[in-house]
DNA sequence: CGCCGAGTTGACGAGTTTCAAGCATAGTGG
DNA sequence: CCACTATGCTTGAAACTCGTCAACTCGGCG
């Protein structure tokens, strides 16, 4: 369990840049709010303006909501990631949290306008802003011309990447979303995800311990799966 | 038909805040190299390193491929519009001209180097990059979510914003991409929107003059049938 | 005016969703 | 500590949307 300042030190050191002065986190302090969010809570925040989110400690998702009750998960974030959460347009979206988590929230605009003398800070901003750009076109390509099962090949290498823990050629992970959230992320059913997760295990690509443990047997295969351009070699 | 100077003049003047000294002018002036690419070429890049390209004039389509030939657009840019081209990873990435097009391209990392020292030019970066971060998850809603018509609905009701010309209560598009395109850009097969423009058309929303052109009749139902949220009122 | 490629239309089939039922898991209380 | 229960996950069958294949039409260019 973190201290609102713990959190916040824990902003300073991962988002700004070393040898900060102490009147520039006074500065960043003054404009961020610590929130601490149970499982399954969503962050509240001002519709009309965006809101710039720094995960301390935890896991979240962002959500799209569109007509109908129907659900899109943007993307997921764990500790240390920083995130835009954008202001309600034609659709509208929210921050939930997976687990239990610690947050500092800063209002986009006032955020930004303190970090224009700091161009350390903007850099950050933008490489990070490039990152989830990344992240967001690589989506883009799995819901657009992906088969169910290369999504799910996709979002499990992915995974693997951010949060997983490798043991010899093995990889473990701790999911801590449900088959539902994968399959909002998927654009899927539960379903479906739980039948391409059987056809993994199997076909021994995958193992399975209870709802959230999963570990990849044969990434190489699941590389294949997942439609990824062979390197040429 | 632009000359090389006009393009960087056009860039500098759109990218580059007011009031920026010549020296910087020529600063970065030395790190761009102007393209002038025919319709249906692609730009060549080196695919170890992204690339920055800022569109003087004309149109174009981001592409990623995946295994298999499978393509997918992940957007289209219009002049003015600024882009990062990235290097590729598990997918490869290639920028296409839908019309003649005039570009600037400037290795990534040189820019962002010289631009560490003018902070206009890294919120300049920010902001554009943050407008393409949320077009992008649009597209993953509209992808991950969203039935044909939907897409369709959607797609013409982006491009309207972007390059719709408003005539009284309609909106007058002329668009540069082929059916092909779309169908590219909304992961569907071209008979699907082939079959949605048809239905579009047979419902009284739109009309088509020819293959680009496209008449906005009605904006509020294909608001509706985008699956847009209704907005509280 | 005629050609060629882009776009449209139709019939059929594959893959995913939907609906429904049964099972496992993790948390709860005895 | 173990049975109980609620919830999430898995599995199966039927329905439906969209993709595939094929034939045809239209529009723009020589």
């Amino acid at each position: 369990m973190h201290t609102c300042t713990d959190a916040f030190d824990c902003f300073v050191s991962r988002v700004l840049p070393k040898r900060t002065g102490p009147e520039t986190v006074r500065l960043f302090r003054t404009l961020g709010s610590h929130v601490h969010l149970k499982a399954d809570r969503q962050l509240h925040y001002p519709d009309d303006e965006p809101t710039l989110v720094f995960l301390c400690d935890g896991a979240t998702k962002l959500v799209a909501h569109a007509s109908d009750h129907r659900e899109q998960v943007l993307a997921f974030h764990f500790t240390g990631d920083l995130l835009t959460l954008p202001a309600h347009g034609a659709h509208s979206y929210t921050l939930e949290a997976l687990v239990e988590c610690d947050l500092m929230t800063f209002p986009y605009a006032q955020f930004l306008q303190a970090a224009e003398k700091h161009q350390q800070v903007l850099t950050q901003l933008l490489e990070r802003s490039t990152v989830s750009l990344q992240r967001s076109r690589e989506k883009t390509l799995t819901l657009g011309r992906k088969s169910a099962l290369e999504r799910v090949s996709s979002f499990l290498l992915s995974m693997a990447e951010r949060i997983g823990r490798g043991e010899g050629s093995e990889v473990k992970l701790d999911l801590p979303m449900s088959r539902r959230d994968i399959a909002d992320s998927l654009g899927l059913t539960i379903e479906t995800v739980s039948r391409q997760f059987t056809l993994l295990r199997d076909q021994g690509l995958i193992r399975t311990q209870g709802r959230s443990g999963v570990t990849l047997l044969r990434v190489d295969e699941l590389d294949r799966r997942a439609g990824h351009l062979r390197v040429a070699a």
